[in-house]
DNA sequence: ATTGGGTATCGATGAGTGTCAACATAGACG
DNA sequence: CGTCTATGTTGACACTCATCGATACCCAAT
């Protein structure tokens, strides 16, 4: 299902006062990345090689298998990663929108 | 007394697999930022004229002041704001490390 | 069809969070 | 002093969340 991929929006956080609606999207993919443990699931995701991993290959991360589960949706629901079951195992990788997103919404620089 | 201003930190979520210890940290960030008033206000603070902002000037966030000032107390605590009393108003800036640390986090080279 | 391993869902539980009304504190000004 | 305004704190409540054991689902191989 993966719910409505919230990721893709808002402007730079410093750039003005935030809308309801854009503080609101930000909430959610923030809360996302919130807990260490998806956190760690997000990094491993992320840096590994291929762009994609198997659960199997992230799920060490210190709490039960369906713990990781639990995370691993809330971070699909966030639309920060997608799944693809491929025979036995499921890859996930991170979404094409969230790098994008990421630095749109820091844009630190003046 | 903003207790221990958490973010100075971390390398760049993609560079690897998070230690246990950078994943707390980040999540404490992460966490300050995952909710909808807080990005508002930081938003507010962040893009104000000089650098910083009188409560008077942010609180217009819809909900009451003893909830306003719960959340800047958090983003204090979090080590994203620092706050000063001036006589009667206190003031609010974005922490200087603050921008620093958010891009570390993000390299999201291509 | 049955077995077996990988992954997701369910149900329960204890911890954490956002919110407000009421109260407390701090400074300015008479 | 006393009072007024601006913020912070407390206590209570409803709600959400992270976690786990048990269970169900999916697919490959026997």
């Amino acid at each position: 299902m993966d719910a409505g991929a919230v990721v893709p929006c808002c402007p730079p956080i410093t750039a003005g006062e935030l809308s309801q609606d854009d503080a609101e999207k930000m909430a959610v993919m923030f809360k996302a990345l919130s807990d260490p443990v998806r956190l760690r699931l997000f990094s491993k995701v992320a840096s590994h090689p291929g762009g994609e991993a198997c659960v199997c290959d992230i799920s060490d991360v210190g709490v039960s298998q369906p713990t990781v589960s639990h995370h691993l949706k809330k971070l699909r629901e966030a639309g920060l990663l997608t799944s693809e079951r491929r025979g036995t195992w499921v890859y996930y990788r991170v979404a094409p929108s969230v790098v994008a997103a990421m630095s749109a919404m820091l844009d630190l620089r003046s």
